[in-house]
DNA sequence: GCCGTTTTCGGCCCGACTGTTTTCAGTCG
């Protein structure tokens, strides 16, 4: 059976928690977590890995680990996590998991009240056992309890990428517009772009942090969230929807500290930190200080701040301890794809399926954003719901699409008659290939089926990268942020099938997709499959989503050069498989 | 447990806030 890194990942982190139970030191404990977090990004199999002796070879993983994975291929069991789990009850983590508990207090109440889950912690707060046990209050049991509440709730606890910026943007305009602020701005991980947020986490610029803080509870309080910490440089506020927000705010001589400091990720920190350290610096949000002279430097400019420390700006995209520290240093950053780079959009739809704009909508949309091409690529019948066109439909639609597109032509104008045809569950294409052959562009989707085997549904995306009519595979894993998983693939075979065959993939702009993620969008460039960045849109206004998808490759160290539809189309379209048809003749 | 432009041993980032306390531990990011 296939070791999967998500797997291997998930065991090397519990055994994290189960030894952070056991009351190891911390260090240890830190070691698992990052190992585990390697493990996950790694752009390779662990089991590929651990079979050639080269586990090693990743960082933060240590010759102990990597014998644990060993014994986790051979054997399929892991001993000294077999041991922890019959001393400590699987509950007791979801305990430690609570908000406001950690490994300390949740072993406490294990060893002293005999609290194994959520369930009976709740039980012993309730009937108020929880405030006689020593540094425990009745205030305490009741957090407990609030935090239990929230925790029972299904709300998300993630909030998409597009949700977070547009609530970031509206409360940064509210602190803006404050007479004490000087500067605003989104840090964490939003602005580092992460597919999904945990807590938006803002910045501020200000003489009277006080006031400024006193401002954002009391615009917190106003939209009924609750104000869960507030001090001289910070607030917590959490939201009714369950979304916590957290200001921070410091002097503006210091502003561009904070914002290395409050960007992250808090690998990227500690990284950069510990190599500082070692120069004898000390590196907060307040300042680089160096520790000899008590000398600190401040500056509102966050590129000063990594040029005091040794670095090129690096973009916040990259700020994820995966070696864009080095690169700084060594003057090796890539020059990242950008939003301005993109110069068309090769998967969209229309009226003619399940789009809300007609193909003239679509495409002056296209040509308002400056672009040179845009593919119309309606779905095939196979989606199901009556959604879909046949062949007959298709061809009909093809001939409509290319009325329009002779006369845009002549005004330099490509717009592509295309597809997005199902891959079925029988591996199949929804089209007879003549179809195919005639259509300007052809995008292949899993949308059916989703439950088959691994082996099924591999089967069906190699077979579609292998066709010599696709393009493009969409959406390639399938997954809805959120609310459903991806489906179960072999990616790496799917990525090994369009290098040999000549298929490109795409990464899908949709806040709710987002796929591929950045290690396999890393992998697919890697292995010399060239990569599109498309918005798979279905209105005129949600082509602008582009930027999620940029924001996405961007994380994966993405170039220009590595994105197709940098290109202009008479470019890309000399990048195709052997006998694709070049699309409109355009003029000028 | 991991790691090495001080090191194969002895370090391991740094600060804010809360709660229950009179100086700090625990949690969080």
């Amino acid at each position: 059976m296939a070791l999967r890194n998500a797997d291997v990942a998930e065991l090397i982190e519990r055994l994290g928690d189960l030894y952070e139970l056991d009351g190891a030191v911390v260090y240890r404990v830190l070691a698992y977590r990052r190992a585990a977090r390697r493990i996950a990004e790694a752009t390779e199999p662990v089991e590929r890995l651990s079979v050639e002796g080269r586990l090693t070879d990743l960082p933060d993983v240590g010759a102990t680990i990597a014998a644990k994975v060993e014994e986790l291929r051979t054997t399929g069991t892991l001993a000294s996590l077999e041991r922890l789990q019959a001393k400590y009850p699987p509950g007791l983590v979801d305990v430690m998991r609570l908000p406001g508990v950690g490994a300390k207090t949740a072993r406490r109440l294990f060893d002293l009240a005999g609290i194994s889950s959520v369930e009976e912690l709740r039980e012993a707060a309730e009937s108020g056992r929880i405030r006689e046990l020593p540094r425990l209050s009745e205030r305490t049991e009741q957090k407990l309890l609030a935090a239990i509440a929230a925790g029972a709730e299904p709300r998300e606890r993630e909030v998409l990428l597009d949700r977070a910026v547009e609530r970031a943007a509206g409360l940064l305009a509210h602190l803006r517009a404050h007479p004490a602020c000087v500067a605003a701005d989104e840090a964490g991980s939003l602005r580092r772009r992460r597919e999904t947020v945990g807590d938006l986490d803002l910045i501020a610029a200000s003489d009277e942090p006080a006031a400024l803080l006193a401002a954002f509870a009391e615009l917190g309080r106003a939209d009924d969230a609750d104000v869960t910490a507030q001090g001289d440089s910070k607030a917590t506020i959490v939201g009714h929807d369950g979304i916590q927000v957290d200001l921070r705010v410091v002097p503006p001589a210091a502003y561009g500290n904070l914002l290395q400091h409050f960007t992250g990720s808090k690998e990227h920190n500690v990284a950069l930190r510990e190599v500082a350290a070692a120069r004898g610096l000390r590196v907060s949000e307040w300042g680089v200080e160096e520790v000899e002279s008590g000398e600190v430097f401040r500056s509102e400019d966050e590129a000063a701040v990594y040029e005091r420390l040794g670095y090129a700006w690096i973009p916040p995209e990259l700020r994820e301890n995966r070696g864009e520290l080095e690169a700084a240093r060594d003057g090796r950053l890539p020059r990242l794809v950008e939003v301005a780079d993109l110069r068309g959009d090769l998967h969209a739809h229309s009226t003619a399926s399940d789009g809300k704009a007609t193909v003239a909508q679509m495409a002056a949309a296209a040509r308002e954003r400056g672009y040179g091409y845009l593919a119309i690529t309606d779905h095939s019948a196979g989606v199901g719901m009556g959604i879909g066109l046949d062949a007959g439909q298709i061809r009909e639609h093809a001939a409509n699409i290319r009325e329009h597109a002779a006369g845009l032509a002549d005004e330099g104008f490509a717009l592509l008659a295309g597809v997005e045809v199902d891959i079925l569950a029988d591996a199949t294409l929804d089209l007879p290939d003549d179809v195919l052959a005639g259509l300007d562009w052809v995008v292949a989707s899993v949308h059916g089926a989703r439950g088959q085997t691994r082996e099924q549904i591999t089967a069906r995306l190699v077979a579609a990268a292998r066709h010599p009519h696709v393009d493009v595979i969409g959406h390639p894993t399938g997954r809805m942020l959120g609310r459903r998983d991806a489906y179960d693939v072999d990616l790496e075979a799917v990525i090994a099938a369009c290098a040999e065959h000549g298929t490109f993939l795409e990464i899908n702009s949709n806040p709710n997709r987002l796929d591929l993620k950045p290690t396999h969008a890393r992998m697919a460039l890697d292995a010399g499959v060239r990569l599109l960045i498309n918005t798979d849109a279905h209105r005129t206004t949600t082509l602008r989503l582009i930027e999620y998808g940029v924001a996405q490759a961007r994380r994966a160290w993405a170039t220009a050069d590595d994105i197709l539809n940098t290109r202009t189309w008479a470019e890309l379209s000399g990048l195709r498989k052997p006998g694709r048809p070049p699309g409109p003749r355009l003029v000028g």
